[in-house]
DNA sequence: ATCATTTTGTGATTCTTTTCACAATAAATC
DNA sequence: GATTTATTGTGAAAAGAATCACAAAATGAT
């Protein structure tokens, strides 16, 4: 299901793309293949979520991104929380790709007051007012990028303020009740990983060479 | 077998939180508590690499540490190459947690001039060196942080070279020789995927109540 | 108007991952 | 030293995800 859903978000990527480019119309197989998948998978996927196409004459680019936008909550704007100002925090808070897919970043918490500052574009603001301003505003995702032993805190008054979906980024499974959905990126995990199945490639290249030498 | 790695990797971030604090055996049950996951998921992924504790005495997590970190190839240093100079490439150059793990960020190519730079303590090189530099050193791990555009062309020279694991950043599939390996990190798809979640959180919310009122 | 061709949509199948169930066994207790 | 208890290790079952196989329908060709 997570997975079926993240596809169809990378669907209408590259259906913006093809459009961008004049495209019309799509077959599943030109999806699939921008997308390093199976043509069977696109429709599956889309079949799944009710999606229909034409026999032979494959989608409309257009109005399939319409009926993407709605599923996926495309059609509105979505506001978001940072909680840490650090580093990371405020790449973040400075990274456009955000607005341009429906983001909006409302505020940036810290608990160092040298950090406070609602000068900027997006404030940023002591982290005493998160669960006044989560509730007061109804907000519903928030984004945790603070160092890994402050994260489960943090999470904990989130949801308990009414957040249901957490992007974190700190190194440590958060324990959220199950009305929360958490998302979790490990730049670092995600190199370990990378490395070893580097490893492992080099390892079979190897074993690939000694089998022609027999 | 990528998600087993990845949680094997883990396994051995939380061991080592455990041992700071003093602790000396774990049973399944910690690690599988700490990790929101169940103790047979931990005993089947330890089974399934081999690793194999004591009968009602857990597991030592010293040796334990010792034995992953030879399973997962912790035990030497990794060099690694960043493409890419713009913000998250700054970002992830400047990001400690990759040294602590166990990676050398040797250099950074870009292909704007005036971002070269050879004094700071990684140099930043024109992406012409790219292939050269990688063959001197035989590096195998490279990371992609150039825009979506030019994504495709770094993979392909990066893999023409040698490399033989990436870790991208760009949200487009890259397509690889099937002795590369690559992982991906998607910012705001992931936003977005915890998004739709978090929607559907709330959904669920209304009708629990709506079933409760009945 | 008929036939061949292309493409969708989906039930059935296979593959992968997780969970279950429980035997084996080491330690603790009596 | 026999008995209870806690824990591992793993084959079998279940759940979940991807692929296959093919019928149905739309289009184009003759």
């Amino acid at each position: 299901m997570k997975l079926t859903v993240s596809r169809l978000y990378k669907y209408r990527d590259t259906l913006i793309r093809f459009r961008q480019i004049g495209m019309v119309r799509v077959f599943s197989d030109d999806l699939a293949e921008d997308m390093n998948t199976s043509a069977t998978q696109v429709r599956k996927d889309f079949s799944l979520f009710g999606i229909s196409g034409n026999k032979k004459g494959g989608y409309q680019i257009h109005r399939l991104i319409i009926q993407l936008d709605r599923l996926l909550g495309k059609d509105k704007t979505h506001f978001v929380i940072i909680v840490g100002a650090g580093n990371l925090g405020k790449a973040l808070m400075n990274y456009g790709g955000f607005e341009e897919e429906g983001f909006k970043v409302v505020a940036v918490f810290d608990n160092d007051p040298r950090k406070i500052s609602r000068k900027g574009k997006i404030p940023v603001l002591p982290v005493q007012g998160l669960e006044r301003f989560i509730k007061a505003r109804e907000l519903d995702l928030g984004i945790i990028a603070v160092p890994y032993f402050a994260a489960q805190e943090v999470a904990g008054r989130m949801t308990a303020a009414g957040i249901k979906g957490i992007l974190n980024f700190a190194p440590v499974s958060l324990k959220v009740p199950g009305d929360c959905f958490v998302s979790n990126i490990n730049v670092q995990l995600e190199l370990e990983t990378v490395s070893y199945f580097a490893k492992i490639m080099k390892e079979n290249k190897k074993h690939s060479q000694q089998k022609k030498a027999l």
